[in-house]
DNA sequence: GCATATTTGTCCGTATGTATA
DNA sequence: CTATACATACGGACAAATATG
């Protein structure tokens, strides 16, 4: 275990990294490779601004450089990692522009998708509502976290485009680097549970209207929490 | 030039990318090679399905297998290629669902934009919009297409977001692949130049819900024209 | 169903170019 | 300006999967 950890001074993430290889079962390499530096990103393991290098992660994953290229282009795609030509690549910083037009991106799509819902995919967000609920009752905050994403994800599904989906999927991801810069990320999610259900119930009564109206006002607030958390704290 | 063409059946679009062999001048290789290859995609010059092996295009364009990978790697993120496991990657080909989906990205992200719209951007629109008349006056019906094109993604960039900008420009190269199945592509967007006009016009006297409306309906016109020629032709 | 040839998946070593101390 | 570190790109190798006869 020592000389990598030694030598790259790398607050001991390499260590964490290296410590998954047993998991890299089947699938594509790269794809399993992407797996484990995601999950290392969006849990915040990984500070924005890390530079990734090359030879020090093949050695921790024992891959090759290839397949870790593989690896690093799928995650550039989803915009969780940067690659600067020539420089390497790098954890990304998401300025409060950035966190400005990801919520221009949610105002369009979420809306959208919801001034034109059938009736069909009302399921989902009903059991992502509920499922927030529960979790906040019991204290798991972070549970209540992944149920918020669970409910714009379906919101979202509500405009029945496989596109759509996908394109907010990868939005909510670059999301969850910004939450990482709140002062208490754990409890940032709660008070948005009673905009959820009352969204929620809209929808079933049929006002589309009043839930497009709700949900747009819920995004501007949430938009400008974490802008405010932008100027207070890292300045990003 | 001979044993490449002869051995692999192509009808002859390897030799045409051999041909722009000199073009590729500065910049990442395998983002060169990405534009070589992604040119022929959505000019059509690559009928959908075809296969494209790694050793021909490799000795057709003086680059190593990596390198080609990488470029793969791109485009398959664009949609433009899908990548089989262990079999290879072959050109996109496009189902009526997917022109379907496309159409309903399409409504949700340009009407949302125009509901959005500032009073910024309309320049670019006016731009598309009388570049379109032009080479319409003067028969020249591809310039017409890319005018189209250009319209859209003017559109879409009333929002005054880069994301939206970015999937927007996806989602146009994609429908150009779909735009191939009909059976005379070149007048395809000749009609729609009124309604470009018309939706311009509309904007620039405030008329947003107007615009929009106008917009939803041309975009249903053309998903319907489209799907039709798929019922029509290759059956996709 | 089997054996063969082809093609892809993965990895390595190395030479060259680029950025940074 | 020099030196070092690193990314880029190439070519070759072998295993594994697929296609072909």
């Amino acid at each position: 275990m020592g000389p990598v950890a030694a030598a790259n001074g790398s607050d001991g993430w390499i260590e964490a990294l290296g410590a998954e290889r047993t998991a890299l079962g089947r699938a594509s390499t790269a794809a399993r490779v992407a797996d484990v530096l995601r999950t290392h990103v969006t849990e915040g393991l990984l500070a924005p601004g890390t530079r990734l290098s090359e030879e020090d992660i093949c050695a921790a994953l024992g891959v090759s450089r290839n397949t870790l290229r593989e690896a690093f282009r799928l995650l550039t795609h989803e915009r969780l990692l940067v690659h600067e030509f020539n420089r390497g690549v790098f954890v990304r910083k998401l300025s409060v522009d950035d966190v400005r037009d990801l919520y221009r991106f949610r105002r369009i799509v979420e809306c959208g998708a919801i001034a034109r819902a059938g009736g069909h995919g009302l399921d989902d967000v009903r059991a992502a509502v509920e499922a927030g609920e529960v979790a906040a009752d019991e204290g798991r905050w972070a549970d209540v976290g992944t149920a918020n994403m669970r409910f714009h994800q379906a919101i979202a599904a509500l405009a029945g485009s496989a596109r759509i989906d996908e394109s907010m999927q990868h939005v909510l991801a670059e999301l969850r680097l910004v939450f990482h810069v709140m002062a208490a990320p754990q409890t940032f999610h709660q008070p948005y549970l009673a905009d959820n259900r009352l969204i929620l119930e809209l929808l079933e009564s049929g006002d589309l209207a009043g839930a497009e109206r709700t949900l747009a006002g819920y995004l501007d607030v949430a938009e400008a929490q974490l802008a405010d958390a932008y100027d207070v704290g890292a300045r990003g």
